[in-house]
DNA sequence: CCTATAGTGTCGAAAAGTGGAAAAATGTGG
DNA sequence: CCACATTTTTCCACTTTTCGACACTATAGG
């Protein structure tokens, strides 16, 4: 489980470091190996490429007839960019994925679980105050979602 | 797997560069041998010979009598263009290919699973946005979508 | 305060992309 | 049917980008 949210910069190139306390725990479940792509909110996912396969099998598998799925996977096996981590622990962010999330240099990586998500750090603290602000009482919570104590 | 989105320039002859990453396994496949077709929403589709043979077998046994899939081998079958890649790894798409899908200088090249979707850089952009626009909270989300977890 | 480790930037070599020129092929008109 | 013109294709060379390696800086811990 990855957790956390962590400020990284991009460097010139576009690449970023992977904190160090990810390090090991990537490099046994992915050697390395991760998948970038992007999310309907504007932000990149990252994932370790085990972890994608599994998902893209299922995306893949959607009834090609519906249109909402078929939008969907179109974009996230279209921008879905395999990449390698370097001798020094950086992964390299197309300049396509960089565009579509407006990353420029400061960055927030916030761990999600089985991946992460990679925000602007001005956009994520904008969405993320607006978020906050929503009074979810107001609107139809799920079920399970009630019944959780935190 | 063909996977990610890169953007890629047509020179004045109409000629495209494969990135590299890629040539690889388009080698290994088809050794050279695509077939670049026409796509519903006005992109231009890109396949590796067999898979496109095997897809068009599908096509033409497909009822006759039905007007929609007339319609639909008529235009695939029909503007479907064999190339071959030249000595630095470039296809030529003709004329006729790049005035459907209204493709000048930038273009985007996204990966979707067996085949290529080849679009203009700015409808690209547009069209993406729009599909990310629309809240799948209101149309008719199929029950295996729902039940995926990202 | 010093040392170790993470983080950041720079440089050079290699590869990829791009454009142009020459050669071949095709088409057209006399 | 031939000569000329135009288009197409192949090949080569130059420019740009990318990738990998290294070195320096900053930070945290001992």
């Amino acid at each position: 489980m990855f957790r956390g949210a962590t400020k990284v910069t991009l460097d010139a190139k576009g690449r970023l470091a992977i904190p160090t306390r990810y390090r090991e725990r990537l490099a046994a479940r992915c050697d390395g190996q991760i998948i970038v792509t992007v999310d309907k909110d504007h932000c990149l996912l990252v994932y370790p490429l085990p972890d994608w396969e599994e998902l893209e099998r299922k995306l893949v598998r959607l009834p090609s007839m519906n249109k909402a799925a078929r939008r969907l996977v179109r974009i996230m096996v279209g921008y879905a960019t395999e990449v390698e981590a370097d001798a020094s622990g950086r992964i390299l962010v197309s300049k396509e994925l960089r565009e579509f999330a407006g990353l420029d240099k400061h960055a927030v990586l916030i761990g999600q679980g089985n991946k992460f998500e990679l925000w602007d750090e001005p956009t994520w603290n904008d969405k993320r105050d607006a978020w906050l602000e929503i009074d979810d009482d107001d609107g139809e919570l799920p079920p399970d979602l009630e019944s959780i104590a935190f």
